[in-house]
DNA sequence: ATCCTGGAAA
DNA sequence: TTTCCGGGAT
């Protein structure tokens, strides 16, 4: 078993499933993906609360609603009229590309289904493996700050590591598994922010502190 | 390197 | 008061 595999182990063991994404559906997952872009959850789900309230979580009524009245509607998630414009470049995406149906992309090449999102201005590699993860729910690694953080902390990757490099050492170390990658990725987040803090983390309480193998943590606090 | 932005935490 | 979010575009 390498190193990340013994950490997921110890990290399932107290965290058990997380249940990422929640969503009552794939659309949601993709839409809160977006919004989710530098803000934190909370704020999210006020704005999904307030989309849901207006009858605005479709494809169609984003498409049809004028641009003022959707960026009111998402204000809580900040950024509000960058993102009323990423989420109608997302669903008129989503419509020419998938005629709105997440199943038609059962059959495309996780590449092929990537490199397009990734083409949707406003939808930038981690947000599209949000989407591919999941909504798609294909076998991709999502790579976010808290993952580099405790990814270099724990000596699995030099500082300089790019976003797809940092996914390949996940993948190349987990087995092709949807669930896992799901989970992973949740639990990173939870001890990204709770523990490997970005300033002052606190490894002396750190229930991943057993799972480091020479010492590694550049800091120990 | 800077801008986009609200809300909570430090 | 400053910092930080489940980033991305210019």
């Amino acid at each position: 078993m390498n190193a990340i595999e013994e950490f997921y182990r110890v990290a399932f063991a107290r965290y058990g499933d997380l249940e990422w994404w929640p969503a009552d559906d794939p659309f949601e997952v993709a839409i809160g993906a977006i919004l989710t872009q530098n803000t934190s959850w909370k704020n999210v789900e006020r704005a999904i609360e307030r989309l849901k309230c207006d009858g605005l979580l479709s494809p169609n009524t984003i498409s049809d609603v004028p641009m003022e009245k959707l960026a009111e509607a998402i204000r809580p998630s900040g950024y509000y009229n960058q993102k009323a414009k990423k989420l109608k470049a997302f669903v008129e995406w989503f419509r020419e590309e998938l005629d709105c149906d997440f199943s038609a992309g059962d059959t495309m090449p996780t590449a092929h289904l990537r490199e397009s999102l990734m083409s949707v201005k406003g939808i930038g590699p981690e947000t599209a493996d949000d989407i591919l993860l999941y909504a798609f729910e294909k076998p991709v690694f999502v790579v976010d700050a808290y993952t580099y953080r405790i990814a270099v902390r724990h000596g699995w990757s030099p500082p300089d590591v790019g976003y797809d490099e940092l996914a390949e050492i996940f993948t190349s170390s987990l087995d092709e598994d949807v669930f896992l990658y799901k989970n992973f990725h949740a639990i990173l987040v939870e001890i990204g922010k709770t523990f490997c803090t970005k300033k002052a983390p606190k490894c002396v309480n750190c229930p991943m502190k057993p799972t480091l193998r020479n010492g590694t943590p550049l800091v120990i606090v």
